[in-house]
DNA sequence: TTAAAGTTTAGAGTTATTCTAACTATAGAA
DNA sequence: TTCTATAGTTAGAATAACTCTAAACTTTAA
């Protein structure tokens, strides 16, 4: 139901950009490491702060073109929700749904096995999917 | 399924304005007229250009305050899509849902009626609410 | 009639993101 | 080993969607 992130060698996110196209550089492969194995929903800003404080110089274009790129080659996907003007990237690739707590801000993913969706639409609509966000609160 | 924009007098927005703690003024009809029983799902700027056409002066940030003030009371809503960083403005203020049609950019409201879904969430998730956003095609 | 209160306005400010053009690193070619 | 073309990174400027500010109107109500 939660899913949670991999631990992955350097060599492995190496790995992982150049089968898809992208040559790895320091950067791409700090950044893709950070998205892909420790952040949870990280947006931009918070990724070039994690960036700042780990990589010896960097600049916020590279981030914002790197996330950009690691969302093009499908390595990661980026969000945006109603509660939010900030695009959050998200390391899980499958299609899945979030629950957003209003007491903490946090997001955590919902499996798309955990919801059922009856829908009774004109036969003209043609669906191709949807974005479902759950809002409320995780007790305890 | 599909809901539709009221026909309202002057004076019946204004009614309506005074009712909700709105003092009216000319701006404040011509918007609440506009977006209540004119315009489907605008954006601030479409209100803004439609306003400049049709009022002889306007500035943008009255549509802005106008649309924060309609907002507050109830009259209308305010939403922001996965697919555009502009929020929209919606006149339906029951609970409803949205498909977007990805080939016209055309969002269509649809009625919570026509929706069911089955959620299966741990105990301690307590779920206020849910945003839900069809994206597809509307055909013929 | 007049002063307080509320409303509108132009323009400045903010935030998230994108663009630009110069700099830097690197992988072959020579 | 150079050289050089290509790609990647960078600082800072630009843009887009709002939001704020402070001055100018307008209305309200003594
Ligand atoms: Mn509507
Ligand atoms: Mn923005
Ligand atoms: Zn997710
Ligand atoms: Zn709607």
């Amino acid at each position: 139901m939660i899913t949670k992130n991999c631990v992955l060698t350097n060599q492995e996110i190496e790995d992982l950009l150049v089968k898809n196209g992208v040559p790895a550089t320091l950067q791409r492969i700090a950044i893709c490491k950070y998205v892909v194995c420790e952040a949870n929903h990280p947006t931009a800003e918070q990724v070039f702060d994690w960036a700042k404080n780990n990589l010896q110089k960097i600049s916020q274009a590279t981030v914002y073109n790197t996330l950009g790129t690691l969302t093009e080659v499908g390595l990661i996907r980026a969000f945006r929700f109603p509660h939010s003007d900030k695009v959050v990237y998200d390391c899980n690739t499958q299609d899945h749904f979030h629950f957003f707590d209003e007491k903490t801000g946090q997001l955590v993913d919902v499996d798309s096995s955990s919801v059922k969706l009856n829908i009774d639409l004109p036969q003209n609509y043609k669906v191709h999917g949807f974005d479902l966000v759950f809002k409320g609160e995780i007790k305890n």
